[in-house]
DNA sequence: ATATTATATAGATAATTGTCTATTTGTCAA
DNA sequence: TTGACAAATAGACAATTATCTATATAATAT
């Protein structure tokens, strides 16, 4: 799994609305007018924000007729999340053995 | 550990600047002037970006003398980016394994 | 064909933020 | 006490970004 650059990775995490939008599409497939319909911003917000998570490789998008549908590449986050680790706190033991669990 | 929001977590995170500082605070104490001289930027920008760290709590400083030593809060981030793993990646191996390792 | 629906894109605007210079605060040495 | 040094703070400015409205694109239904 190649990671995401940090910095962009961190990028596309440091929202709020992002984080509600990556919290909906966690574990499930979902179109834009749902995620549109669970949030307080407006359709073009939502698209926006899908764009960035998009272009960090945190979502996969899918098309079916009108629709879009996206899910979180969660194999990405966990990836990511674990090259933070090793980069910031190389010496946790809870970071040794998340190196050793992906070995 | 108290983990901090992982949205300003991110935010903390969310710049080039900032991870660089973090890694030369990563392993070892090391004083706001030592941070200047390695990087292409002004003294008062290092303490405005130690100050985001502080702020979510990403970095310890100890005072010493006219110097004031920075080191990197590994455990926290560890925290950090485990509680983004459960949050945004709970079905990955990966992060199930780092959660049995973190109890 | 035309209307309707879903999403993306363009462009504007306001808020946030990264950086700088200037200054203040605090510590130590002469 | 005065001067030098280290770091923090204040304030200005420019770049980035989150949001909106308006519009374009594409698919489906009538």
């Amino acid at each position: 799994m190649a990671t995401t650059d940090p910095v962009l990775f961190a990028k596309a995490l440091a929202d709020e609305t992002r984080q509600k939008i990556m919290t909906l599409c966690c574990c499930a497939w979902i179109s834009v007018g749902e995620i549109v319909e669970q949030l307080q911003v407006t359709q073009p917000t939502v698209s926006h924000h899908l764009g960035v998570l998009r272009e960090a490789g945190l979502v996969e998008a899918r098309e079916e007729g009108k629709q879009t549908f996206y899910r979180l590449n969660q194999k990405k986050i966990s990836a990511c999340c674990g090259r933070l680790m090793v980069n910031f706190a190389p010496q946790d033991e809870v970071t040794k053995k998340m190196i050793i669990a992906s070995e």
